[in-house]
This record gives structure tokens, sequence and C-alpha cells, in this order.
DNA sequence: ATGAGTGCAAAGGCTTTGCATTAGG
DNA sequence: CCTAATGCAAAGCCTTTGCACTCAT
């Protein structure tokens, strides 16, 4: 409801549910309300959630989570992350939440996001791309984390 | 044997064993034959292998493979690699292989090694280190993987 | 001889899938 | 009504572990 407007490329907060439901019916698919639970579960964290984080928000089965988690990937509106644990980690993707990065603790797998200034972000996909080409790698997009110890581990 | 040069801060190839060795030795563990046919695959692939195909490579029980992969990460010569599959990757760990990143294929899981120019690579670390701390992160290090679509595959 | 390493098979643990039931259009 | 979604339980699949055997010191 408030303040989501720090977000780059972000849309409005306000207007995220709305953005959802488009990219569902895009691919024929329902903005049930287990998958409203996981959208506001997601935008409420501000940061990837694992499977056992999102449950005990949302109280979904297991499988329903899994489910709908790999329907809203394919609609385009969540994004699976890898940390350092044996967890999977959802969030909300970039189209919502802007371009950002991540932190990820090394101790206890809790991941972060993370922003860095746009003049080095382009440098850095120009870079990218440009290497990848070299090496006939078509690039889709990059992925930067920062390995690390998390403020409750240290 | 030959080739090996192109490494930033790498360790010229034919010390490779040797390195390991020591490390094992550190560690309290023994450079075996097999511990030795990882290296040794690991070192002319130059790439981020799966199991699969480290047990081509090899001929290595599955068990032992895994086994060995942990003594030698825990040894730090080996470090285990994140792609787009469900398959684990190994390779050489940077001590050896010098400061590089990944391309991985969105496709199949294919990973390669991809380096860029050290100005950027500097700038980007500091800026890295800069933002995690004002979140309270002690960075350690960083990843960064091109994603995209490899040769084969497009 | 003696402890580490090896390989086979079984168990673990995260994730996916089968199936009967429920709910939304 | 009728298809999609849900939840429980079971199965899958990568990875780890138990255990007996082998090898190197």
């Amino acid at each position: 409801m408030s303040g989501g407007s720090h977000h780059h490329g972000s849309v409005d907060v306000a207007d995220i549910a709305h953005h959802v439901a488009t990219q569902l019916t895009a691919i024929g698919q329902r903005f049930t309300s287990n998958r409203r639970a996981i959208v506001t579960t997601l935008t409420a964290a501000q940061r990837p959630l694992s499977i056992p984080e999102i449950l005990e928000d949302t109280g979904l089965a297991q499988s329903s989570a899994y489910r709908n988690l790999t329907v809203l990937e394919n609609a385009g509106v969540v994004v699976r992350v890898t940390s350092t644990d044996e967890w999977a980690r959802f969030e909300l993707s970039e189209d919502i939440t802007g371009h950002h990065h991540h932190m990820v603790c090394h101790s206890c797998g809790f991941v972060d996001d993370v922003r860095i200034p746009d003049e080095i972000e382009h440098e850095l996909d120009a870079a990218l791309a440009r290497v990848a080409a070299k090496a006939g790698f078509q690039m889709a997009h990059h992925r930067l984390d920062v390995v690390g110890v998390c403020k409750s581990c240290r």
C-alpha cells in the first residue's frame, strides 16, 4: 500500500495485483486466492522467500505452493532464486520490483535484495554482453550475488 | 600441460597437482588416484562439470565422486557451481583458475567460464562491498553469471 | 595390521506428481 | 455443470550415508 516508490523500474505497489492478474490471464490462468496470497506475501517480504517461509505466512499446502509458484513463474511475475542452502527462494520478478541483485548469507542462506549504481550496472551489462557474444553466447540477462555473512550470523 | 598461462592469478598448470596435494595434506587428507582423476578431468575441462560428466570421464562410482568432491571442496581446490538445471557443477577454485565468472545456458544448463576487464571487475567489487556493508552484510566475494542461450542451443 | 578410501545399495530431503475433492465461472 | 485448483499422500531425483571390502602406509 505504501512505500514502494523507491524501486527503480517498478510498477506502483497498488498495481501489482492488477499486473499479476493480467499476466496470468495472458497465459490462460486464473488469479485465485492462493495465488493472491503468495503475491501478497512476496510483496510484503521485499526479499526472496523459501518455501517454509511462504507456507508459514500463507498456510498453503506445500504442493499448492510449489504448483502456484510454478504458474506464477510461467506468467513471468515470480522468479526462482538460488541461495547457498538447499532451499529454493522465490520473489517477484524485476518487472515488478525493478532490477536488483542479491546478498546471500553463506551461513544461514538468508537472501536480501541489493541495488548498485546505474552507471556501474550499465558498464557491467555492456561488458558482459560483449564477452558473452565473443564466446558465442546470447545473453538474456545477468545474475549478480554478494556472498557473505548476514547481520544475524556475524 | 600447455596453454594455461592466460589465466589471471593462476598457478602454472604443471603445478596444479602439487598445489592440490599441499592443500589436501593441510587438512589431513591424501591425494588418492581418484582425487587425482577428478582434478585432471576438471583441469582439462576448463569449465564447471556436472556429476554425469565427471563420472563418464573418470569412471568413478557416484558416491566416490560426491565424497571426493566434498573433500576437495573442503581443501579449497574445488567449488560447487549453480546452473539453471537440477545438477550441481564442479570446477577448480579460483586459486587455481584465476577469478572469473560463468555463462549458463538457460536451455540445457551448460556452463562455461568468462572473464571481464579488470577495471570493471574492481569497480564492481568496490560498489558491492559498499552497498553490502550499508545493509549490515559482510561481503566475502561476489558471484556473477551471464544467463542466456549457448552456441549449441541457439 | 590399521585406518582411510572405495563402491554398492539404501536412505534423505527438496520438489513434483497422482488422484479424489472442492470451488469458481 | 465442468473445468481448473486444492490438498493429501506417494513418487522422483539429486545427493548423502551405511556398510563391508580393499588398499596404502
